[in-house]
DNA sequence: CGGGGCTCCTGTGCGC
DNA sequence: TGCGCACAGGAGCCCC
């Protein structure tokens, strides 16, 4: 599952793929991946299209198009679960392929068919965007900030974090491995938090995003990068999927409950 | 605001 | 061995 590290993964690694080359050819697989507009309005707009700027906003990643009427288009894909972008040779399998210029192609896949792609004129209109919360690698997201955002919320702090509209970009996997690195029970009322937790986990969620992104992200289940291949965080992960086995700070089987519906991990012993 | 439950979808892994 | 079914989960939505 793509989330912030992933998605930004992709962002830089598309950025040196498929910036200023043209879009040659669209084989569209499967209509149920675009959601806006029509699948051949969609078509018809990008033909002769080139991306000229990737941006990410939380998990979302935009494309900055400019038409071949010169018009300026932005193409968002939400990669859900299982989605990937995959630079290079054509894949017949993906969902979705877009033909390059320089005769490579980008390939949309997507086993669960959750993932989104729009093609819209204002990106910032979008309803999942425009409620999003503070982007957490941003300088002018502080410490102080997070706090007055968090003492306002009597939620379970697990479920908070991945409340995109609450903070942007944490999935499953990081808010997990947040909490642990954190010393915070899944469980715990958010506005319960010391001050001291609070600041711990603002640096901590900021740093494990950072460490992430420079391992390339986490492929515990299907996520790849632009190149296809994956990421090396899986090693570094403490809680995560590690039900059963012994927590590696203090040997107590690591705990999975179910919160929100999500599977989330944790150690009895070391989260308080 | 919190939270439970349902929906979308398909590969995996279990029990029998 | 092979079938059938529960399960996994990001985010929207409905409802209490």
């Amino acid at each position: 599952m793509p989330e912030l590290p992933e998605v930004e993964t992709i962002r830089r690694d598309l950025e040196k793929f498929i910036v200023n080359k043209k879009i040659i050819d669209i084989l569209i697989r499967n209509q149920k991946v675009i959601k806006e507009p029509s699948p051949q309005k969609l078509k018809s707009l990008l033909l002769n299209s080139v991306c000229t700027k990737i941006q990410r906003r939380g998990k979302l990643l935009i494309f900055q198009i400019k038409a071949e009427n010169n018009q300026e288009y932005f193409l968002t894909i939400h990669l859900k679960m299982t989605g990937q972008l995959i630079f290079g040779e054509y894949d017949s399998q993906s969902r979705l392929s877009f033909k390059l210029s320089d005769g490579n192609f980008l390939n949309y896949n997507d086993q669960r068919l959750f993932g989104e792609l729009r093609l819209v004129k204002d990106w910032r209109a979008l309803k999942f965007l425009a409620q999003m919360g503070p982007e957490p690698l941003d300088q002018d997201f502080t410490a102080a900030e997070f706090k007055k955002r968090i003492k306002k919320r009597h939620a379970k702090t697990k479920p908070l974090l991945l409340d995109q509209s609450f903070i942007a970009g944490l999935g499953n996997i990081y808010a997990a491995e947040a909490l642990f690195l954190s010393g915070i029970n899944p469980t715990r009322r958010a506005d319960t938090l010391s001050n001291g937790k609070i600041r711990l986990l603002f640096k901590n969620i900021r740093r494990l995003l950072r460490k992430a992104i420079e391992s390339r992200g986490t492929s515990f289940d299907t996520y790849r990068d632009g190149r296809g291949e994956k990421g090396k965080y899986t090693r570094s992960l403490f809680v995560y999927g590690r039900q059963g086995q012994s927590c590696l700070v203090c040997k107590t089987p690591i705990k999975r409950v179910v919160l929100g519906g999500r599977g989330t991990y944790y150690c009895v012993r070391c989260q308080k």
